[in-house]
DNA sequence: CATGAATGAGATTTCATTCAT
DNA sequence: TATGAATGAAATCTCATTCAT
């Protein structure tokens, strides 16, 4: 018999995500759970300590499937907008998804709360979900400052800061949306917030090229 | 004594945010609530149908704590950047506060998500909390450009959503911090990053005389 | 509604002895306790803070029907060994209704061995159960010797002592035998046991002057 | 490697007695047995068929290491006070090890108790423990009287059966002792015991002669 | 024979809700 | 209306036992 076979344990973890998923974390049932993934309760428990460690690990667990880059984002000989730009799609494309993950991941709060250990696991993880972005955000800003087409005085922790504020801030507000949602929060809403962001660091040389600049960047 | 004394739905009202906020909505048990607002479990019947309304209650009770607009904003004979500041600082100051409003009102979701009549109405109420700010916020915005304080060119609707984005986004991501807070995420980070959005929304001739300006409208 | 009816409790309690009393402490299911004392498995936690609670409260409540004590023997003017054989008497009669009351303590221990606190509580119940036998009997011994009737050189610490060690030396033992039990682990067991030690005791005048002393007591 | 080795039977009795050494028999979990025995919990059901036939196989095995004799008790050649004396020694140097063994063997009854086949094997086994202490003492006894130690008039069985009940009533109640015990349950309250018992058995000859006797026998 | 992951019946316990007083 | 003892469905978790490897 494997030793604890990962294949199982991904199986909880998907089982246990498509049943948060329908009916939150509150309402998650661990015998659901093990029916769904087609595994005794006690195998459950073979592999999480307790309903909060498996629920602590399906909210963790979520997270790898959207901290996404952009490879383009990384590529640091492109034009400083265009790299601003991908990650602006990488935002917003990726930004459904994100939603329901973080209105899961909210949820898990409630359940996990009790637990300190737990608790400062999920904060944890929460506050690295967004490091990449900070730190990958703040590189491109200053390859900007340097070849002048962000203005130069800008101050980069500042903007940085703002860029993943708003883009927290549209994830966050998106889901108390439902049905018809303010067109704010969406992807369009993202790209739109974001984009204007971008636009109040161009330097004044880089607002002037920006129609030309752009269009050969595309021709090349 | 009248049918459903207010003092006494108050008093419910009260215990029951009191134990939420101790221990989380998952937490809260009516037999806690009860004995904290010193009347039977029956009674907390009689006031709210179930656990669930009563928690969302609470959450909308909450609200009206939270959501208040310092005077001197709505007085359209100041100065925008002095209404824009007065704004920034009741958004400061209530920060703290609504942090941890909000981090219950988060996990309130979880209790409500099974019955869709109160989910909606969480999240309709989580909506108009802020509506308030944005229509304030755009009709100072339209004041800044007519008085020739804003740019002319500003899209005010975007502007006016990413103050917003940014405000909750800043909140938001205060849910996540512990015992030594990341400073973007406290008062002053509100008033950084709000403050250099306000930078981005000022004229040239605005931001020329701001020095000037700001000290004979302190002095007048 | 009575608060928390005595009556109640003691069904509850008396549902718990019979249920153990037929499959021992291990085999007692909260479940059919609450089924036979007619109430909710609820009401069960109302009244008992746990399973291992109740079960301690009920050895605890069986303790009572079994220390008696006649009041002939406590009746100092009578003769010392009709005191005595009063003493026997109570102890050979209860015998039976003893043994089987100690074989559900026993296994009582077990269940209440992982707390430290109640098996604080049980063996300090254990051990008062014979602390009034003990005390009578060296006071009916003390007077036994200040009338001549026993001998005068007796270690009355130590004669109690094994008197009670004999006593609860035939009680453990019966705990062993079934159906056709050795002689010696049945009431009259216990009559012979404790009058050869009575004997024992027997100041040399007494023993001469036994059977007459005792027939004019008899029709006195 | 022969079929059910017996050194590793061996080695599972040892573990299991351990366990249930530490957390009585209800808290002992085959897991814990098979991970102390250094096998598998398939192996455990490879050399007992349950767990209930386990514990009783461990009681049982602990009878083994408790059930000595001094061979010097044995040796008919000797005074009959100096085997009863070191008969005396036997039990009071082995009593704190029975005591804690006993109180194990008390809570096994709870496991054992709901299999009537079981039951049986382990009373058996704990009247079987005495029967040689209590032929042993009527030998000794027979022999006592025949040389004129011992009255001529004690009722041998009587006799030994009050010696076995002392023994036992010590032991039985020592398990109520806990942290600073009675000393009339422990071995000097043993000796102490028997030694009364003994004292009654001495014939006035015997009586008279002890002390040169006793110094005689040592000294030769 | 040995292993130990998997099993799943069943145990204790909780707590929102009810309703007789 | 207020009370709070009683309820019991339902939840989490345990652990002796099995059996494929």
């Amino acid at each position: 018999m494997p030793p604890h076979s990962p294949e199982k344990k991904s199986r909880i973890l998907t089982a246990a995500r498509e049943v948060c998923s329908e009916g939150g974390y509150e309402a998650a049932r661990m015998d659901e759970i093990a029916r769904r993934a087609e595994v005794s309760k006690g195998t459950l428990y073979n592999f999480f300590e307790s309903k909060e460690a498996l629920l602590l690990a399906t909210v963790l667990a979520s997270h790898q499937d959207y901290v996404v880059i952009l490879p383009a984002v990384e590529d640091p000989t492109l034009d400083v907008r265009d790299r601003l730009a991908a990650l602006i799609e990488s935002l917003a494309d990726g930004f459904e998804g994100i939603v329901r993950h973080n209105m899961l991941a909210q949820q898990a709060w409630s359940v996990v709360l009790g637990s300190p250990s737990m608790r400062k696991e999920l904060l944890s993880a929460l506050r690295a979900i967004y490091t990449g972005y900070i730190e990958q955000l703040q590189s491109i800003l200053e390859a900007g400052v340097r070849s002048g087409v962000l203005r130069s005085e800008i101050d980069i922790p500042v903007v940085a800061t703002n860029w993943l504020a708003i883009y927290s801030g549209l994830l966050y507000r998106a889901g108390f949306e439902e049905d018809d949602p303010n067109p704010a929060y969406t992807p369009a809403g993202v790209r739109q917030s974001l984009g204007w962001l971008t636009e109040q660091l161009l330097s004044d040389e880089a607002r002037k090229t920006r129609a030309s600049a752009r269009e050969e960047n595309t021709h090349a």
